[in-house]
DNA sequence: CCCGATACTGTCCTTTGGTCCAATAGCGGT
DNA sequence: ACCGCTATTGGACCAAAGGACAGTATCGGG
């Protein structure tokens, strides 16, 4: 059951620097996919009734090939339905400052699959490009924080890590800790995800 | 020359490394290639020195192919170098939001080239496809459960979930336990490994 | 010699996650 | 009417995770 979403009186708020620009006050229509289903139908009668408003579209299970076929029909940003208040403040932000907003996997997909193409070299083979940028993420991290960063993006309990280098629980919660810091990551899902590049909304 | 820039409004955005709750001050560095000749090198140089810092790219003579290279390099930004004073400063506001700025001829031909590229490959090709291998251990889940397990594949906590399908946590623990009884998933991290297609070992 | 980075450990505490015991209600098939 | 599956929720309980304070020790520079 499809319904819009309205709550967002957020549409005029100023850029997120703060530094002096235009308003070029752009309307913002929010609109949430509950069923993946009629995705493009939805769009396309609210794009009629709102007329030239940048849509940004909620996605309960955001897919990448929706979100190409949607950004293809017009859409200016397309994002995890359950982002945070402050999420969506910033996908606001950027749209209104004439942005399109998308995910970064589907970014990466984008990336990939265009040099595939130019370089006429099948798309399976190009795990480096991606691999490449997760990679980089643990460049930051202290040769401790790596090692206990793989082990959770492998799955690992703290004390399992905490056996594995041989440790106490207590050590491996702080460089577990550290690395929650270092790379913004909010809880081990989200770091596992971070590290296996597929980046959670 | 700058016409380049003439169709320019146009940004991209991902909701990378993390979307700050906090100030995040997220550190620019403008690199200004005058020969495009050893942009992948100067890039690699400076990114080296700047650590995690966002790197924007100003090229004296943009190059879709070259942009396209940058950004798999890490670059978060990519512009004429000849841009004004105002236009940089919007770059420098999304970027600092965290997203990416793509120009807007690159970007349709990202979207273009995506779309002709998936539609040729069969998704079971795709590499790391979302929808293709998920969906064969989804299967198994009723309804209900499989929209909770790619919610924990997403990296949503209960407490998300419960809000995303408007029922209580409680209701979400219920299904979440059926998921991994029938999935043999001892925690939410495994879960989201195995439906992403990296089972953990 | 002090300072910063790294590694390691401790306690107290709160929040989440997960499992166990239930119960109620709808819906389709026999 | 009965049965099985699905969805929903409640309470209790325990383990794991993670933050908020700590602390000690080593090592390489300025």
């Amino acid at each position: 059951m499809p319904r819009w979403l309205e709550a967002f009186p957020q549409a005029t708020v100023s850029p997120a620097g703060g530094i002096g620009k235009k308003p070029s006050v752009r309307t913002l229509v929010w609109l949430r996919l509950d069923d993946a289903t009629s995705a493009l139908d939805q769009l396309t009668a609210l794009q009629k009734s709102v007329g030239a408003a940048a849509v940004i579209v909620l996605a309960n299970q955001p897919d990448n090939e929706q979100a190409l076929v949607l950004f293809s029909a017009g859409v200016r940003g397309y994002c995890n339905a359950h982002a945070t208040a402050a999420n969506l403040r910033q996908v606001a932000n950027v749209v209104q400052a004439g942005g399109l907003w998308i995910g970064e996997t589907l970014m990466h997909r984008l990336l990939a699959s265009s040099q595939a193409a130019l370089a006429r070299i099948p798309v399976a083979a190009l795990p480096s490009a991606v691999a490449g940028a997760s990679g980089d993420r643990l460049a930051a991290l202290t040769k401790r924080e790596q090692e206990v960063a793989r082990a959770i993006a492998n799955g690992s309990s703290n004390k399992e890590i905490a056996r594995q280098l041989d440790i106490t629980e207590r050590t491996v919660k702080a460089h577990v800790g550290a690395v929650f810091q270092k790379l913004k990551a909010r809880d081990r899902l989200h770091l596992a995800l971070m590290v296996n590049g597929q980046r959670p909304a």
